[in-house]
DNA sequence: GTCTATACAACGATAGAC
DNA sequence: GTCTATCGTTGTATAGAC
């Protein structure tokens, strides 16, 4: 567990979270021990990063069905044979994925909502934070967002769960903005929701932000200050992201 | 083609333009008569409806990679050997299913640039009239998302063309506006981007929707309304949809 | 711990009877 | 125009050598 950190950049996040490198890889190894034969940390831990990685590139490209497991054998170098020691089964290797992702957002909820900001700053950090996320874990997120409806009902209820638990982070900022008077929202719950729509659309339609040259700081601004403006916040059109509005 | 309704409503927009019924799907037979050994249109338009409404339960449920044509033989009730004198191949059903939705979108989207309309009005029809398409033609709109990536690259190109010219759409009514000074928009751009993404909302999370009992209308006028008071549009507060505000 | 070789079920697709 | 029967291929998964 960590701590959120006082800046707010993706640099700041980057540190008070491991999302990344030798260490992150080992917390996956750790989330998932007793699913895999391989017992050497040293061995398995580099394995899982090859196979999870050539996973995401065959199945964000071509579609998980898609993907053989031949493709993935090739793709991450390892036998077919070799693959059966990590992965128990094709199916188990997608639930596993969205089981890890799954955790992380909820260790960085979780550590979110202890927090005393007030509804500016809890709505920035929100913000800021899940764009964070999904910069850093990019190829998870689209990973779980498009092969979701092939994993068992009960696992596509805890990720629909998981999302409207992060709405509720939203809506819950919101009425306390509210309910000070700093915003007017006649329905917080439909704002919500449109706020985590445009949060994904970062991972989601990443072509087109390419294709614009818009970076995550301008996009996070976007998001955030026309919030402010639909939230009739006062002074949210002097940008108070509090970080230059893109050109 | 059809004209653009004056009232604003699902019911105008359904009776403008022919997006269901016997009517829509003789449509569809036609656009792809040459792809088809049934020569017959009486017998091939009740078929095809059923080899596609089927593929549409099937793939929007587990996806069109897991669903094996037995699947679709099954529930559409066809033969396997009688759904190749309609398909020609599994993967040219999902290609034929993404080419019939462009080219409607498409018809819809020509006849809207013929209109004069002012920017708010243009806005307005553009956002209620896309939401409509979606409305009545949900799963076509939810399967070629959830499988564009099945496609070869050229037909995703035009896809992601097509999107383009949607989002141009939104860009000149708020360049039109903002020259006019109605608007206030730092990158018209981007926020498009983000009404686009909205919009396609209603479809990818209809989940969503359902559970917070929010339907077609409220959502339109919950994204047009937001979208006034981030350009900062005079009398937006008042509801200027002209539709009343979700409670 | 990793590999090659293989089992065998399921797939897309077609031929030919009706 | 539609069906049943069947083809060859490819898929997931495993056994057993190293």
């Amino acid at each position: 567990m960590a701590d959120w950190p006082e800046e707010i950049s993706l640099e700041a996040f980057r540190r008070a979270w491991v999302l990344e490198g030798e260490e992150f890889w080992n917390k996956v190894f750790e989330m998932h021990r007793d699913k895999i034969q391989i017992k050497n940390p040293r061995v398995a831990i580099g394995n899982l990063e090859k196979i999870f990685t050539a996973t995401f590139k065959l199945a964000n490209s071509k579609g998980f069905q898609a993907m053989s497991l031949r493709d993935l054998s090739s793709e991450s170098g390892i036998s077919m044979g070799g693959l059966y020691a990590y992965i128990g089964s094709k199916n188990e290797l997608a639930s596993v994925i969205e089981g890890v992702l799954r955790n992380y957002i909820d260790e960085v909820i979780g550590e979110l909502v202890t927090k005393d900001l007030d509804p500016v700053d809890r709505l920035r950090a929100i913000i800021y934070g899940e764009l964070f996320m999904m910069q850093l874990l990019n190829p998870w997120y689209y990973f779980c967002y498009m092969e979701l409806k092939g994993l068992d009902r009960e696992q596509q209820q805890q990720a629909m769960d998981l999302e409207l638990r992060f709405d509720g982070l939203l809506v819950d900022a919101i009425n306390a903005g509210v309910k000070n008077k700093q915003f007017v929202c006649a329905n917080p719950e439909l704002l919500a929701s449109s706020i985590t729509g445009q949060l994904q659309q970062w991972h989601l339609k990443h072509w087109k932000f390419k294709l614009r040259e818009v970076n995550l700081e301008q996009y996070a601004a976007h998001i955030f200050d026309n919030l402010l403006l639909v939230l009739q916040y006062r002074g949210a059109e002097a940008g108070a992201s509090g970080i230059a509005q893109s050109a």
